[in-house]
DNA sequence: TTGACTTTGTGTCAATATGACACTTATCAT
DNA sequence: ATGATAAGTGTCATATTGACACAAAGTCAA
């Protein structure tokens, strides 16, 4: 039995919003478009989903297209299916986020964008399509599951300071925390450790750094426990 | 200039994930499907999304036509890509979640369903496609919610009782809940608000009635505040 | 009407968690 | 040596949590 005749088909894309952290600002990834329409305008990372791939794989696969990224850890946002954001027919987008640790990843364009750079979240120029919404999704999303679990070591280098991690939260979270009292809970969870190393080549006392334990989190993780910060 | 003949297009669906509470029980409400595939078998109301209408409209559509449930309270899940999800071809599922009173609602079956019912969650037919997974992920979504915003008020009558409302809250997060600690913190949230009506007809001391402050609820909710229960 | 039954409704206390708060230490640069 | 900069550290008062048990209210049946 076929039934192929039957169904509306509509074209899918998918959009991902990358978020880094360089000096204490939260940047974003955009690229400007090559392509019309909205080209030459910046624009989330993003494209077509094809019809032999997911849309997780899609994803990833237009962010190395347009940006070089690999094997980030995405984490499906939102699906915008409004009726006009997309001028050209009606097209439903899958959204990402991803978090990436900005020292780890070189970022260039490549030939499916004229250009890939990263901005200012509160400072980027004007999106294309409805990528603003998705973008403002995005920080909300980011806001909440940062107060609840532990993913701010995504942004930061494998090994940080607790005032990198510290500024982390503030910027984000968009508050000032007590220095001694943001420690405090960080190192109660027991999921930031010692490396023993310490910071170089800073013109003051230098910081321990402190690494983040990925089995004991996800043994609490399994048992069941909280993070919140 | 034209693009249409480029973009690969997908056959996009939404399922409903509808939960409810009866006598302190949490339901499942499924549809028995009428068409190939899996006909016969349960599942998730859904169906196609057509060119003209949002995956949310679809899914408040396709819910009334084939439950008669109508204006209930939706959100939305997950989208669902993987492959070999449907038997037929390539189709992308955008799955919705809801809670309803089942007090408010007749359920019936209609034309694009041979049946529809309520299930234990925990008792219920195995599912056609991948709406298992659908529905645990639902389950999930459904308690970290609860634990984090006060949505159980979508599940109960206008009117309830405090044990009314922490045996919802026990039987959705499977634990056992303090008499006394649950109404002290219930209560010093300000969002559930005595109506000075009782229980009628109940063979024992009845119960206060409570009903959910919403107004209260948006305003605390635009201040940025927290509801953990 | 009395007693049995069922569920409601209530307070305390100890332990823990939180939030506010300031100075000394280490390191580098001059 | 001195100054500049950021790291690192403890206390206390208050708020929150979790554990815990019994009297009051209402219905029903004998």
């Amino acid at each position: 039995m076929s039934f192929e005749y039957e169904f509306p088909r509509a074209a899918l894309t998918v959009d991902c919003v990358i978020f880094g952290i360089d000096e204490g600002d939260l940047k974003l990834m955009l690229i400007q478009r090559n392509l019309e329409p909205f080209k030459g305008e910046w624009a989330l990372a993003g494209g077509f989903v094809r019809l032999d791939e997911t849309t997780e794989e899609a994803a990833l696969r237009e962010l190395e297209e347009e940006t070089g990224l690999k094997k980030v850890f995405l984490e499906q946002l939102y699906t915008f299916s409004a009726l006009n954001r997309d001028p050209r027919e009606r097209v439903v987008s899958v959204a990402y986020y991803a978090l990436v640790r900005m020292s780890d990843h070189q970022v260039f364009a490549s030939t499916d964008a004229d250009d890939a750079a990263w901005f200012e979240v509160d400072a980027h120029p004007k999106l294309a399509f409805d990528h603003q919404n998705i973008v403002d999704m995005a920080l909300d999303r980011l806001k909440n599951t940062l107060r609840y679990r532990p993913i701010g070591f995504e942004l930061l280098p494998k090994k940080f300071t607790l005032s990198e991690l510290q500024h982390l939260y503030e910027v984000i979270l968009e508050t000032k925390l007590d220095k001694r009292n943001f420690r405090r809970r960080v190192l109660k969870t027991g999921l930031v450790v010692e490396t023993g190393d310490v910071q170089k080549d800073v013109a003051h006392r230098a910081a321990q750094l402190f690494s983040f334990d990925k089995k004991r989190y996800e043994k609490l993780k399994r048992d069941g426990f909280n993070f919140e910060v």
